[in-house]
DNA sequence: CCGAGTGATGTCATGAACTGTCATGACGGC
DNA sequence: GCCGTCATGACAGTTCATGACATCACTCGG
């Protein structure tokens, strides 16, 4: 138990984003962020390693999240209902946080290395499931091509739930995802 | 044509490349790059917008490269075909250059604000290639479905390809990567 | 109650990544 | 031969990021 709360950094994680809405992320300097949350920039630079990381900080936990949800299952299931589950679990937790997720991939989507470190992030959950899946006794190749798909079409859906105002909940929208990517690959349209 | 060929650009390019090699992305400074290259940290930054840069200039053919697959073929043909021929058209250009790829992985994979980079750059052809597709008279939720799949698989094929020393050409393995799609669906595994 | 220990923070200094601005000097055209 | 162009150099300035060391409030054993 610190003797100073984790105050300075919750301050600086909602000082940096509210910043970043106001003046954009280029435009704010990591001082400014500092002395909104009260603190000096040196503070900043020990809470977080970079001036992104302030804006990725709260993802750390959905990996766990979801390395648990495999964990759990000790019923046999295929590898596809597994990622199916995981990434349920997933849409789970990021449904409710529905309007602090728009405003965060506005951000993000304004500068292309901030859209990196969201790309890399998601490359390192879906290594981590394959080795999860590949720990479960699923083929390596089957668990790789699996967690390939599983986020490629979660980045989609998630970018098209937070573009369109109403429709389909994240969850539901996701577990069509999947499912849907057999009748792509068995129709033949023609272009 | 500028009076000045491109040596500088290419000599700072190699310059970079060989000294990220040697001492590591984050160790070496531009200045070093420009020292060696025979020209000031100023004239990096006037042919590269930062650091990162010089690593990925090289990549920008390749996209026009990939939308001409397109482009070219007037035939009616399938989404699934059209997209096989774009990350053939890609293998081909890769192909003879594994063992610079190769050096240039292993620094990628190095940085995390690398491999972000790279990530990111794949995600722009990924949405350049859906739009062509949908150009091309395919509807966007199949034209975006199959190139996120395409894209997906193209990076898990591309990097198995430089890991492993020996095996199937890149051409070959990435002919059998969609396909092989199908039976991962379609097969019932327990785990 | 007090003094040593602990941990988050501040202060200072430094280096490296960029950026703006102006000067230079070799060319190519006219 | 003069003139504009343009890659480059030179130099100053800002921001990001980190290392070294001091401080201050609280804790805990005595």
């Amino acid at each position: 138990m610190p003797r100073w709360p984790e105050d300075s950094r919750t301050r600086l994680v909602d000082a940096a984003i509210s910043l970043f809405g106001e003046h954009g992320y280029a435009a704010t300097t990591v001082d400014e962020i500092a002395a909104r949350a009260g603190v000096t920039a040196r503070t900043f630079f020990r809470h977080f390693g970079d001036k992104e990381e302030a804006l990725f900080a709260e993802d750390d936990e959905m990996l766990p999240l979801m390395l648990a949800t495999i964990g759990d299952s000790t019923e046999p299931v295929t590898a596809e209902a597994l990622m199916q589950r995981v990434l349920g679990r997933l849409a789970e937790h990021l449904e409710p946080r529905r309007p602090e997720l728009t405003q965060r991939q506005a951000i993000i989507d304004s500068e292309v290395s901030l859209t990196g470190r969201e790309l890399a992030k998601q490359a390192r959950w879906q290594s981590a499931i394959t080795e999860a899946l590949v720990a479960r006794g699923f083929g390596a190749e089957h668990a790789g091509v699996l967690s390939a798909i599983g986020f490629a079409l979660f980045s989609r859906t998630l970018h098209a739930w937070l573009a369109e105002p109403g429709g389909a909940t994240l969850s539901e929208r996701l577990r069509d995802a999947l499912p849907r990517v057999r009748t792509v690959l068995d129709e033949v349209s023609s272009g």
